[in-house]
DNA sequence: CCAAAAGTGTTTTCTCTACACCCATGT
DNA sequence: ACATGGGTGTAGAGAAAACACTTTTGG
């Protein structure tokens, strides 16, 4: 401890954590799905949990999110944001532990999946999360709104995408977040409007004979978007 | 300690604070204030700071923040969310001290003098805050952006505003808000098409020969309107 | 009777929504 | 040639924005 505590020496101490909800979007499925582990250590060792630890002695509490995010994804440089602190005393039946849940975002074909089977992870799709510890369920709702709202005010949407995608595949994961279908026509014409996106020459023959155009998002044009106090907002009606 | 933290044992513990942004709104001077101390304990003594204080050993999060804002205002039952948590180790340059910020909406009015005299607790307009110890500054920023956000969606305005008020009051509190001003006809339509206010039959007249109308807010109303999912939003172009 | 603030409608513009058919291609 | 998914436009309804004058009353 250094010499600057001194002045705060009487005062109780807490455990911290962070919590970490990790979102991520199945191309294929279609479906959004969220990074859970199986707890190691008492109490409610085996249960459903989500990724989390302590923050350190000299650590920032963001960095201790980045850091139970690389462990189990091997990913730096993740889009990551706080969500709320919980702090109730009898939220961890293990003790008086204050935690502070962030969300992250990240590209399903990113992540190690050596790294992260070797820490029992799995995905879940988000229609379908199991029973969590403590209050953790809670925490995923909160982070889920708080996604939905998100998406709407910032392009945030593409953090879940590959670098190239088709317009068909951004529809599906706005379906995805919301739980809703919407219009293929209005959906297209309000994103292209944003001038956001990139059209490319190469096409995914994945999915049809036809194909369907790659587009890229261009952050350059989303700087100017936000100097303007841009609205992305998308019907989601 | 109780036995149960045995767990957790050799984990670092922190200090953890939170901080108030207590807004409110000068109905004559017609500015958003905010309620700021001179910091009465070492490092950073006889500076501007929000009220805060350290969370105790068996008291919930939230109920530190009330209990701040009770020994500063005397007021229980006050409309009081949770913004951000600041935790970054140099934050305070006294200590490594976590700190959840929590905005508050008190009505003028309802404050008790003696008592926030006792604390040396002064109104600040929110277009001319000091500078704040550490990053209270940077609470204050979020907590106001928080506050437009949450104006628009939930009818907290209501918060700031005595039980009865006129249109007038009211259209003044969200300009205040906004540092924008608004189509008084426009404003007027909108707000009475929410079918949110009870008009009376008594007036106003401080401010004028003629008189205004006083309108009360009915609770009741706001939950059908949130049952059906709508959307409390007041042009604020 | 006049100054000062309260209150009131209409028109135009834009945005949102609903909706159905043709296109390109691999098999 | 046909099945499959990709791509496109328009008309109607509703919401937002712009705008200026009349009313009331205390002094």
């Amino acid at each position: 401890m250094s010499q600057r505590d001194n002045v705060y020496q009487r005062i109780p101490r807490h455990l911290v954590a962070v919590d970490c909800i990790i979102f991520s979007y199945d191309l294929v499925k279609k479906v959004l799905d969220l990074l859970l582990i199986k707890r190691d250590f008492e109490p409610a060792i085996g249960k459903w949990s989500l990724p989390g630890g302590f923050v350190r002695e000299d650590e920032d509490m963001e960095d201790a999110a980045r850091r139970i995010l690389y462990n189990l994804t091997g990913l730096k440089d993740v889009f990551l944001e706080q969500s709320y602190t919980y702090g109730n005393v009898t939220r961890d039946t293990g003790a008086r532990v204050i935690s502070t849940s962030y969300f992250a975002l990240i590209k399903h074909q990113e992540i190690n999946d050596e790294v992260k089977g070797k820490h029992g992870a799995h995905w879940s799709a988000v229609s379908e999360i199991p029973d969590l510890i403590f209050d953790h369920n809670e925490m995923v709702a909160r982070a889920l709104n708080e996604l939905r709202c998100q998406v709407r005010i910032k392009p945030v949407g593409f953090e879940l995408l590959p670098e190239t995608f088709t317009l068909v595949q951004f529809q599906d994961l706005y379906e995805a977040i919301y739980h809703r279908i919407m219009d293929k026509r209005n959906f297209r014409r309000k994103i292209l409007a944003m001038n956001l996106l990139e059209k490319l020459n190469e096409k995914d023959k994945v999915n049809s004979k036809r194909g369907a155009f790659y587009y890229r998002f261009i952050p350059e044009k989303y700087s100017e978007f936000t100097r303007n106090g841009f609205y992305f907002d998308l019907d989601v009606n």
